[in-house]
DNA sequence: AAAAGTTTAGCATTCGAATGCAACAAATGA
DNA sequence: TCATTTGTTGCATTCGAATGCTAAACTTTT
């Protein structure tokens, strides 16, 4: 098999053999100390002494080696991101890694299938030091203890542990399908099923026991609760359920814009309603397929960007002072009026 | 503000600071080297001095320190996904990181808005000296050179360099583009438009220019190529043009599903044209919301596990071994029969 | 021009695990 | 029983950058 042989420069340089801080002091003819003061944020060194380092890191094409130097500051620049596989918002995580990225720091990215895969997920994070964690995932208390002990920070997203202090960002779930549930009363629905996302999901489970409340206080009754995944699939199977139901429903609240999508799809092609004129359906994301112009769903859309930059903020703050206070924020959504749901003309 | 003591079990173990092997070697009553032996598959340890280190672990909770291991090793377990913005397919990054977690590699994530933060990139995996990088986007024949150089290995998806010697896993662009072409002509279009991808996207360059080489040959002319990028947006604003052009077209090619969807959407709800009778819409890529009941595209769809597994395959025998020749494999797509073009019927 | 203050440079040590080498112990064979 | 092989173990060194400390080099002040 072909091997390339070594490669030399004219300068005598092993290109095959990385260029450390030593070989840029020995070009530039300083220390390599300081040649770490130069990558050193305010750290003390002078023009002079700048100048012939930057040469010859140019020359030598120097990257400083980021693992020696976690090492030493015990600290590195990577964030876990840690995802469950279904609800998975894209968006959302390609938001997050830009302003992570922006911030000097990079995306260890854990997509957990399994609650039980968790376990492996923290040792991997916690064996790479990692500065701090965002969580869009329900991890088990224990794990939350465990990092707060080790002091790594840690943001949730739309998950709120009331046991653990913890840092989270959520968006107000309650608040959100309280104002679906208005509407859809508001416009005279009274026969309105809710579909659920799977009962492990805390997200699912706030956002239809919500939900569920509103209605009690307004005096409606749901006609029936389905429980589905968070998938297409299990949206078109849930209307399947629902649609040939002795009492079927007028309107149906789903616990995210997936499940109202594959409902949509279901009612329209799999029994031909009309959407909204036969049953209204809501979601709750906000989700960029939900906007298309075949769906066009009343929704809570979620201020993504918003929610993230918070998770950030704090993320960033504890970083800086790991015994920091904790806080949870919460933000409103945005009622979407879109057109899956009659609504009460305003 | 209130500030944690140092917590310190009865055993004396101050929890605040990680454990390391030099704990459990004295625990264990063995030197640092056995137990870092312990976590080295293959090397040589005694079932006696197993059992000892493993309990000090376990009473310990030590867990090896990634970032020193790799600074001696020289290599980490950490993977670069490099995933472009907006043709970010979530399904691929999603099964690759599963894949990559199942071979004990980790994720390091970076997701490109625009060409020149490949630099950026660049410099990053290589200070975290990534045992490897699997590219879903093009990089600039220097960058991909300079990997070389440095014997990280690298795989393309879905780009293939014909200059340079890299290894790359792609789907046959051209030979879907050929079907789909057999396809419209066979059921009688002969009005044909194309919707490319952004310009400077080589994917939707070879897709495009595969389409219209194969009506060449066949003896038919597009009607029309208007340019794109990837999105939703696109697509509608794309559909705009041709359905108010003079010479309508009766079946449109888009360079992926995500175009295509937009262009039914904007055919259907802007023109109150039926897909397909009035217009036959195709795409590329078999996207998971390209299948659903709206749209149910007539697609090629990626055998994207096959090609995750082919890369990850890859990737591992070129970290084994770095000079491993280089190869390019190239696999078939799936012709999807949908219902968003009128085609013969067989 | 001397004294005091302020930068800046370099030395030496540190982070935590992996590994070549030599020493040693156990197992095998003669 | 002794020689040989095989298997374990610990010592000492290594990876590459950061940093406390001291010494030297500049500034500023008087």
């Amino acid at each position: 098999m072909a091997r390339k042989a070594a490669q030399t420069t004219s300068d005598g340089v092993d290109k095959n053999k990385p260029v450390t801080s030593y070989d840029v002091a020995h070009e530039a003819g300083v220390s390599q100390s300081a040649v770490s003061r130069y990558f050193t944020p305010g750290a003390s060194v002078s023009a002079r002494t700048r100048a012939k380092i930057l040469k010859a890191v140019n020359k030598l094409g120097y990257q400083p080696n980021a693992i020696a130097r976690s090492l030493i500051t015990r600290r590195s620049s990577l964030v876990a991101v840690v995802v469950a596989n279904l609800s998975f918002n894209p968006e959302f995580t390609s938001v997050l890694g830009q302003a992570l990225s922006a911030r000097g720091l990079n995306t260890l990215l854990f997509t957990l299938d399994h609650e039980s895969d968790a376990d492996h997920v923290i040792d991997q994070l916690w064996q790479y030091r990692v500065a701090g964690v965002v969580a869009a995932v329900t991890l088990p208390p224990r794990h939350v203890e465990m990092l707060s002990q080790r002091e790594i920070p840690v943001v949730f997203v739309n998950r709120v542990y009331e046991e653990v202090a913890v840092n989270s960002v959520s968006c107000d779930q309650s608040e959100g399908e309280r104002w679906l549930v208005d509407e859809l009363c508001a416009a005279g629905h009274c026969r309105i099923a809710i579909v659920s996302g799977p009962e492990d999901s805390p997200v699912s489970r706030q956002r239809v026991s919500s939900a569920a409340e509103r209605m009690a206080n307004v005096g409606v009754k749901p006609v029936e609760i389905v429980v589905a995944d968070f998938t297409y699939q299990g949206g078109r199977e849930a209307m399947r359920k629902l649609a040939s139901s002795a009492n079927r429903p007028d309107a149906i609240i789903c616990a995210n814009d997936m499940l109202a999508i594959g409902c949509m799809d279901e009612a329209r092609h799999g029994f031909g309603l009309k959407v909204p004129e036969d049953i209204s359906i809501v979601g709750f994301d906000g989700s960029a397929a939900g906007q298309w112009a075949s769906y066009d769903l009343v929704t809570i859309r979620q201020p993504t960007n918003l929610m993230v930059d918070a998770a950030i903020d704090m993320l960033m703050a504890r970083i800086d002072d790991p015994q920091l206070i904790t806080e949870k924020r919460v933000f409103s959504g945005e009622l979407v009026r879109g057109a899956s749901a009659r609504l009460a003309s305003t």
